[in-house]
DNA sequence: TTATTCAGCGTACACTTGTACGCTAATTGA
DNA sequence: TCAATTAGCGTACAAGTGTACGCTGAATAA
């Protein structure tokens, strides 16, 4: 029955990512969490809270990573659904949007954190939204845009996503079908408009 | 020479005031500002500071609506300079940026607090970027478009010019004219997209 | 078995925080 | 002139913070 230490070790890592993650909420973003509260509630004593982590930074940087590895899975299944047929625009909404109503308080931490004051946060919330969008820019790139129009429509959509994730957080439930839907539009305005400035063929402006 | 006590008020209101923005950066947030050391640098005893504000959060609204104006100030500006001719997006475009470039702290706070963690000032902020958004809804559907989807792309134009200013200020100068011009090509594809949607008529959906 | 490692603990310290309270001195209004 | 008002001050306090330090006991390695 005995547990290894090892084991035992990464299960108190845990408690303590936990108790992060659960004390977030709208009126505590992560630079208000205390180092002490965080263990408490991990049911250690504050400095034991060493013996995992650097300091609160660096439990940071493991919840951003985290975070990061949930959007992605998020995405994947996002791209199996719409491969089963289904508009690619409005599934990825409807995917992000559960995601964000799934788990509010990641998403808050990415969001609230992206302008943060720290600067290796910062950074890593960058990171995960650049790769989002990258993998944004392949998808659009693949139909036939080139790189530059192809990531500026990626930007673009991520940053409207975003926007309407917080939105609908903020909003009342029965209001979230509507923030949602008027994504969707603004995502469809977005391909439209990169889709018929890409055709009508580049007007004056040199791009190779 | 005696100064009324009403102005002598107004003034340390003021240097208040004035305090606080001064001590907004990228590694300070209003969040993290503390009641103390905003009447420190502000040259008043911590509990003078009850004379004026009952509180940071009081505060905090004030700094909100004074930027409220600022941005106001600034969209007139910019209405002056495309009447005299010029492209309305790019004008609009590069005077946000201008904005977020001159005022950066003024700008960070309206960013960053609208995720933030006290119910009055994120309410605050929000009425502000909605107030930015109505003003744009409505120079749109003046254009000929129905509320709705007018409100669709300004809200999405805001919220994409928005993200563009924030990482014009995290990036290095020299990057800046880049996004900028990027702000300008993905408002470009929403009002194109609109416009393409628009006129193509309404597939399916009912739309009155 | 014995020696080593190390997760977790409690105490202690030096700060910083918001704010209650009462005083002072100068402007204001009668 | 005299009384009232009030901006600003200093002190004091309770509550919270991060973290240095040394100890303990159990799992591990020899």
């Amino acid at each position: 029955m005995a547990v290894s230490r090892t084991e035992q070790k990464e299960k108190t890592r845990r408690a303590i990512i936990d108790s992060a993650i659960s004390q977030l909420s709208v009126e505590k973003s992560f630079a208000s969490l205390s180092l002490r509260e965080v263990a408490r509630q991990a049911g250690i004593a504050a400095t034991s809270f060493y013996r995992h982590f650097k300091d609160m930074e660096e439990l940071g940087l493991t919840l951003v990573d985290e975070c990061g590895l949930a959007l992605r899975q998020i995405m994947r299944k996002a791209r199996k659904r719409f491969e089963k047929g289904g508009s690619v625009i409005r599934t990825s909404v409807k995917t992000f949007m559960e995601f964000t109503e799934t788990n509010p308080n990641i998403f808050r931490l990415l969001f609230h954190e992206r302008s943060g004051t720290t600067h290796a946060l910062r950074t890593a919330v960058d990171r995960e939204i650049q790769f989002f969008i990258v993998e944004l820019t392949d998808y659009v790139q693949a139909v036939g845009y080139d790189h530059e129009s192809a990531f500026a429509q990626a930007e673009a959509m991520v940053a409207v996503v975003f926007n309407a994730g917080a939105e609908s957080l903020a909003a009342k439930p029965s209001q979230r079908r509507q923030v949602e839907k008027r994504a969707i539009q603004q995502l469809r305005y977005i391909a439209a408009g990169a889709k018929s400035l890409h055709l009508s063929g580049k007007k004056s402006r040199g791009k190779k």
